[in-house]
DNA sequence: GTATAATCGAGACGGTACGTCATGTCTTACC
DNA sequence: GGTAAGACATGACGTACCGTCTCGATTATAC
């Protein structure tokens, strides 16, 4: 995952995977003990056994680590296939919900958005690395939705494709400001909420557009 | 806005009001231009005239700061009265996305939320300084709508009392994660498409609560 | 002992008393527990229980005010009369060397001798209250001995003006050199065999000085 | 000059010589300019183009730093071998009156001093880096004023230890005294007249001893 | 084999910011 | 006007990390 520069000579002693491995566990270690804002890079060579140099010529800076780190946690997530579109996505809200639940996510993944705010790379980081591997769960979602009748094909791909991002936006925008800025814990009974004001919104909207 | 021990004695001193001033607008001037990572007190200090003692005799620390100063410009925020619950929903969703667009909101406001997760007494300031103050809008438009017939008064006040907080999760989550997560502008007709979704919803919930 | 402009307003409240003895007995202990090094004027303000305005308003800064407060205790020292100048020596140099194993003394002395080497205004004050007050010592001590006819009564003023500053600075440096640069004690055989070499050499002294 | 444990590890990047040469110079600039109490390591590390990290690596605090400047400047001093005992001792008296005429040197060996009283390795490291260096121009006076037949060849080791102790305790206080609390400036005459009451008062000590 | 070259650990380096402390001045209200 | 209380601007403190650098020591491919 960390960057290297692709047509670089092969000559020359190869990079450590292990140290790689090592490196993220670390980081995942140091943000459950110390939280991002106590976060050294020092402190995660030292835990990693590894010297800082090591870190950076792999990641240039911590938040590139971070991202990467928090990465590979939402690689867990996946649409269950319960058999029903509510069901579906009460099953990724929890899933979610779980994962914001943790330590090193809780820490992590808002402070490297703010970030991100005033670094383009960063941004584009963050989207390729963990947005767009979230978003894909809407259009699984969907798909399994409409293969079992449950949703219309829509023939404008751009009002799909708007609804999506809607839907992916409410979504985790929902679970994330419940878990973090509301600060109250996310339940079954709110998953259920959640899905009726979707599936119910869901259907006003493909009313709406199908009426225009 | 900065505390101070209630029964303290009124002896010497008092402190000048005008730092406080000069301080708050520091802060914001410091978030616009440098952002929150490269925000320093010495830097806030020196733009407010004020030498850093006196910052930090008002505020522990960065974020308490930083949480007062975002938490003023949340006072700009009210419930248009439009005469449709439709607009009221895309009037407050636009005036939000607007106040997400200044750069020293953009930055700041979800790092002091990341702060918040290992910081209880964070957490209660961002809470009653911000959180409180939007949950208040939700409740406003409610009433308006009640007023107007749009929406039914409802007896289960738990269950009334979980939809609002459930409607504001929805609102400011997606609001947030459209324009710092997604990083995608919010324009009238993203508006609308999320007060269609949250109205239709929102009566089907309703409707879902009467049936049981 | 603080100053004050002589021709000053004779209206308004007088100063207390009580604070300048409070002040230099706060000063003193301030010197004892903490060293000059950790010596601040907040801490003896509140000892003192007294504000620092009233410390300011008395002594211009710390070096005057350690002056001051070392000065009192060197009004202990005098010339024993023993009956011989041998007798008178020893008894001065060991009460020197009590003074000097004092905290307070010990810490103190040497700290605003340092400062004064560039600070013309606090030089004065040392020597008007600490030096010339040693300096009546040999003085007494001289006259003393010209009484009991150990000693002639010289006719060259000048010089013999000059033997008596010789022998304070002998006396007075060898004292403090060995207590707190030598670091070692002074004891009675110390201040035996310091005795007889000053008399040896003022005799030498003496008889070539006659010669010449 | 700076300290580093002995048994350290070989590994890293070896510490900069020429930072130890500027930071001394820096030191010693600054005390000329500033003196001691306005001395600061922030200011120290800008003159030697150096971080005040790289300063505390090797001086635990200001006073060592400065002891260790003062220390290379009395690597100057000399028995002289002018050829009489008495030509030797004005010439180290003048020496050492001339070095303690230079403002670093003026300003910080009393400071130094004052601090070490409450400091125990601080007066050690005064001992071994000053004291000691000073003491053996005593040793050396001695000895060439053996080999000359001017001073018996002490058989008593402990007897002959003592006194050189009070001669060196005599020398460098009255030297010190006269120049920093008297206050009084050191020329040729002076010198003379301290001689001859030291070689007076040796005469006396050494014919005593032998009396008993 | 023997260069050649990138990597590794260790730790020193110049910086920047931290949060605290002391200085000497000021502004209050009270006496 | 003196006084206690305490806020104020200033500036140094010693520490913690940052990201870079310089070492000597590995560990690969390339000649």
């Amino acid at each position: 995952m960390p960057s290297r520069t692709p047509g670089a000579a092969r000559t020359g002693r190869p990079r450590s995977t292990a140290a790689d491995a090592a490196i993220l566990e670390a980081t995942r270690d140091a943000l459950v003990e110390q939280g991002w804002s106590k976060l050294s890079m020092g402190d995660i060579a030292t835990r990693a056994g590894v010297a800082k140099t090591t870190l950076y010529r792999r990641w240039p800076s911590k938040n590139e680590l971070v991202v990467d780190t928090v990465a590979a946690l939402f690689d867990e997530l996946e649409v269950p296939d319960s058999g029903t579109l509510a069901g579906d996505v009460e099953g990724v809200v929890l899933q979610f919900a779980a994962l914001l639940d943790r330590p090193e996510t809780r820490t992590a993944l808002m402070a490297v958005v703010a970030e991100s705010t005033r670094d383009e790379p960063l941004r584009d980081r963050i989207r390729s690395s963990i947005v767009d591997r979230q978003k894909r769960l809407v259009l699984q979602g969907r798909a399994l939705a409409q293969q079992r009748g449950e949703l219309p094909v829509e023939e404008d791909e751009q009002a799909a494709s708007a609804t999506a991002d809607l839907i992916f936006d409410v979504v985790a925008g929902a679970v994330v400001h419940r878990t973090l800025v509301s600060a109250e814990p996310i339940d079954a009974a709110w998953a259920r909420r959640l899905t009726t004001l979707l599936l119910g919104g869901l259907a006003a909207t493909i009313q709406e557009r199908s009426a225009s």
